[in-house]
RNA sequence: GGCUCUGUGGCGGAAUUGGUAGACGCGCUUGACUCAAAAUCAAGUUCUGCAAGGAGUAUCGGUUCAAGUCCGAUCAGAGCCA
């Protein structure tokens, strides 16, 4: 064994160094052949090397750029890192060195590990975010949408633990609430942080999905991240004041009993200080209260509902004049529709909940089902209603709308926030803004970008919420690009997701110092036609990715509406225990490790072969062991070919070995494609005619390429596989001689027999009926015919 | 709680528009080679039964000549969102 893993180290050392010397992977960008742009999510370096669950998407993608290659298509498969963010400055702290030297480290440990896996990436479109002349980039499509008013400065809730007086990321709360360093209680604190206009892209960002081909839980994923609604306003008369609600069933608004305040409200703020709120003590502990807790534990439906009435208020129904109580709860949230309700308990389980506790009147305007025990939220036909009597959910809706005119109008709302963009972190790309009193935010003139970071020693967030860039006074103390006037640098920095929304454009032109990307280079080559990666971020990096990408096409920058043409998923691999792989559980199976013991081919079938591509699979050294075993074979036929022609079922065998692998890898059902080659051996005993053996060389070779290039060469031929064309099936040559017919009593199977293909109707019934004859106990009163696979009888 | 997905032998998993359930691989059994073992090769392997047969794709029900596949309910698990 250890002689033959030798030999398999060898041959694929050679190959890659080949692969290398001849620069086989790069695109050949002459126009000649069409284009295709294969890409891989972003990976970001690991300080743990590379394990075989990270290799999914990039073998997975190997296989694609390969197939197209032999397709005759001139393919960009390109890799870098996004080296920025939280994993990078994470690492950093564990070995104790800066950020900028762990990156180099990790940098090497990454390529070293990824280069043994025999992938066919372009290494010249290498890039990480990391580097001064990608940050630069980065920092000038900001400026760009700065300039375009798609970035502000607003208050947003953060992350503030009270006693460490610190701020955190979600990323580092890693969906605690508890403080990483003290415990404590980390609650929510308003800060003024940089946002991007994403909302203005909803509707476009929903709508356009219909232009591209993204597996359906992405584009799910998307819709309800976006969470468009399209319903209604309604002003309700508070004293002299409007409070504004937004509903999408303003259809029930004769069931609207009482309505609900987020305790941020403005409105409520206002009442107080006008001191118009009898019990305002009580409401004002209520608002402290609420303010403690999270956005989960607010709108989590199965808890207890709380609230304070708003004594001495009402509200006025504008469309019954009908005056309802009005309660703070936080249920009802300041930032979703105009921070207020009307709640209809009989068709809302919330309001419904909330009615019950706090004994408000039900009314039930639709007849849609008994309300003693639930609320009913589905559609029926109004009652109680006035004018909407009788009308169903829609119409009412309609004239609703019409005769609210004044008071009432159609809206739409989203879920989506505008995106947080600040990070009070160390390493992330500085945002390239100086704050003058005079001139206010000022961009960092374009000459002088790449804005770097300074050096800092302590990068752990300052004790006033303002990030580690805050220490680095002589680099933010600055002078306005405009004046000339002492003026302060923006300390907080870009999130980790700033790279990954534009890097493909990147990879397209990695080097260029006078543009983010040519516009020749972006014309050959966008879009991406075919993307993947795993539904770990999917759908916020589409979503960031897509909003970037649009909103610099509106500036005239990129040549497309979208980026991706075709976006895939791939399942997530477990250690073979089933749990998530990682160091702390000692489940960790690095690709180092395996492609040492049994090769980079075996690895990347093994990969692949474990289950279909995008469920979750476990990590088994059983299907390393079959995949082994399969290459071994498929390597001793090489010794044992005859030059015989083909037989008939042997030239059936091999065109549908062509049709069966093309169809698969084109769908990606990569263990299936594996199971026909092997099948495909299992036809042929001992020995095979050579010209088999050359099409299962060339299907395998996207899988296995440096045994197939080995064995290619072997067989004589001067050329690498691969550029090789990939096989085309004869149609003519699928269809089998004889089949087989299944004979079937009242569906159940009983028998069956070979027949010609040619065997007419008849002929197969009969037959049938004698193989059958011992089950056919009664009158047959119905006979039916599957062409080419069976008879079934039904008797009585 | 909502949305999405999944449930098939001892194990990983196949199965086209509903048409032979269990392809392929692992493991196991038997045989060949060997003094022996490993490796390799060959045959077998859903369960039950000596057999004929019977049962069988999470559970219950439905549609159909025919259901792993379609429909309804339930249970279990996973992912995303809240």
């Amino acid at each position: 064994m250890s002689e033959n893993i030798k030999k398999i180290h060898d041959r694929e050392a050679k190959w890659q160094k080949k692969w290398r010397a001849t620069r086989s992977f790069v695109p050949k960008n002459d126009g000649v052949k069409q284009k295709y742009y294969n890409l891989f999510e972003f990976p970001f370096p690991s300080g743990n090397g590379l394990h075989v669950g990270h290799l999914v998407p990039y073998v997975s993608m190997d296989i694609m750029a390969r197939y197209r290659r032999m397709q005759g298509l001139d393919v960009l498969y390109p890799m870098g890192l996004d080296s920025m963010g939280i994993a990078a400055e994470h690492y950093a702290k564990k070995i104790g060195k800066s950020p900028a030297e762990s990156v180099e480290q990790l940098t090497e440990i990454f390529n070293r590990d990824v280069s043994k896996v025999g992938l066919s990436i372009d290494p010249e479109s290498f890039l990480r975010t990391s580097d001064s002349k990608f940050i630069k980039w980065t920092q000038w499509i900001f400026i760009q949408l700065f300039n375009a008013g798609l970035a502000y400065k607003a208050e947003y809730p953060m992350n503030w633990c009270p006693s460490c007086q610190t701020s955190f990321t979600n990323e580092e709360l890693d969906g605690l609430d508890e403080c990483p360093r003290c415990h404590g209680k980390i609650e929510q604190r308003n800060k003024l942080q940089w946002m991007m206009a994403i909302t203005k892209y909803a509707d476009r960002l929903v709508d356009d999905l219909e232009l591209v081909d993204y597996s359906d839980r992405v584009k799910t994923g998307t819709i309800n991240w976006v969470g468009r609604s399209f319903g209604a306003e309604v002003d309700f008369q508070v004293g002299d004041d409007v409070m504004t609600v937004y509903t999408t069933r303003v259809d029930t608004i004769f069931g609207a009993t009482f309505c609900v305040i987020a305790p941020e409200h403005k409105l409520v703020a206002k009442l107080l200080s006008e001191n118009k709120i009898q019990n305002a003590s009580d409401v004002k502990k209520y608002i402290e209260a609420a303010s403690a807790k999270d956005k989960f534990e607010r709108t989590n439906e199965s808890k207890e509902k709380t609230g304070v009435k708003l004594d001495s208020i009402t509200a006025k129904n504008p469309f019954n004049c009908k005056d309802i109580p009005i309660f703070v709860a936080d249920y009802v949230l300041a930032d979703y529709g105009f921070g207020a309700i009307m709640a209809v308990p009989a068709h809302d389980q919330r309001d419904y909940d909330f009615a019950k506790k706090f004994d408000l009147p039900i009314i039930q305007v639709l007849d849609n089902g008994d309300i003693s025990e639930h609320a009913q939220e589905g559609d029926g036909l109004h009652i109680n209603s006035e004018y909407l009597n009788g009308l169903n959910k829609d119409d009412a809706i309609k004239v609703a709308l019409e005769y609210g005119n004044g008071f009432a109008r159609s809206a739409k709302q989203y879920k989506m926030r505008d995106w947080a963009f600040s990070r009070q972190m160390y390493w992330g790309e500085p945002i390239p803004l100086v704050y003058c009193p005079e001139h206010g935010w000022v961009p960092v003139p374009e000459n002088q970008l790449p804005l770097e970071l300074p050096y800092l020693t302590d990068y752990t967030p300052t004790e006033n919420g303002e990030g580690p860039l805050a220490r680095a006074t002589d680099w933010v103390n600055t002078t306005c690009p405009v004046c000339g006037g002492p003026a302060k640098r923006e300390t907080d920095t870009m999130p980790g997701w700033a790279g990954s929304s534009w890097y493909f454009l990147r990879y397209l032109d990695p080097n260029n110092d006078s543009e983010f990307c040519s516009r020749e280079q972006m014309d050959k080559w966008m879009p991406v036609d075919h993307y993947n990666g795993p539904m770990e971020h999917v759908t916020k990096h589409l979503i960031y990715s897509r909003f970037w990408y649009k909103a610099l096409y509106d500036l005239g920058f990129v040549p497309g509406v979208e980026p991706y043409k075709k976006r895939t998923l791939n399942g997530l691999m477990m250690a073979p225990d089933g749990r998530k792989m990682s160091k702390s559980l000692g489940n960790l199976v690095s690709s180092n490790d395996v492609v040492e013991r049994s090769g980079a081919d075996s690895c990347r079938m093994t990969i692949l072969f474990l289950g279909p591509f995008g469920a979750n699979i476990n990590w088994s050294e059983e299907t390393l062991v079959g995949v082994s075993r399969f290459l071994k074979r498929v390597e001793n036929f090489a010794d044992n070919l005859t030059d015989d022609e083909l037989n008939d079922e042997q030239e059936r065998l091999v065109n549908q070995l062509i049709l069966d692998m093309t169809d698969r890898v084109e769908n990606m059902q990569f263990n299936t494609a594996i199971s026909a080659m092997m099948e495909f051996i299992n036809a042929f005993v001992g020995k095979m005619p050579r010209r088999a053996y050359e099409i299962l060389i060339q299907v395998l070779n996207p899988f296995a390429p440096h045994l197939t290039e080995e064995i290619w060469e072997k067989l004589g031929h001067k050329d690498m596989l691969v550029f090789e064309p990939w096989p085309i099936y004869d149609e003519t040559k699928l269809g089998k001689k004889t089949m087989t017919i299944v004979v079937s009593v009242n569906g159940k199977r009983r028998a069956d027999f070979v027949v010609p293909v040619e065997s007419e109707e008849k002929d197969l019934v009969a037959t049938a009926k004698s193989v059958g004859e011992k089950y056919l106990t009664g009158e047959i009163v119905k006979t039916i015919v599957v062409p080419g696979k069976m008879v079934n009888f039904v008797i009585k």
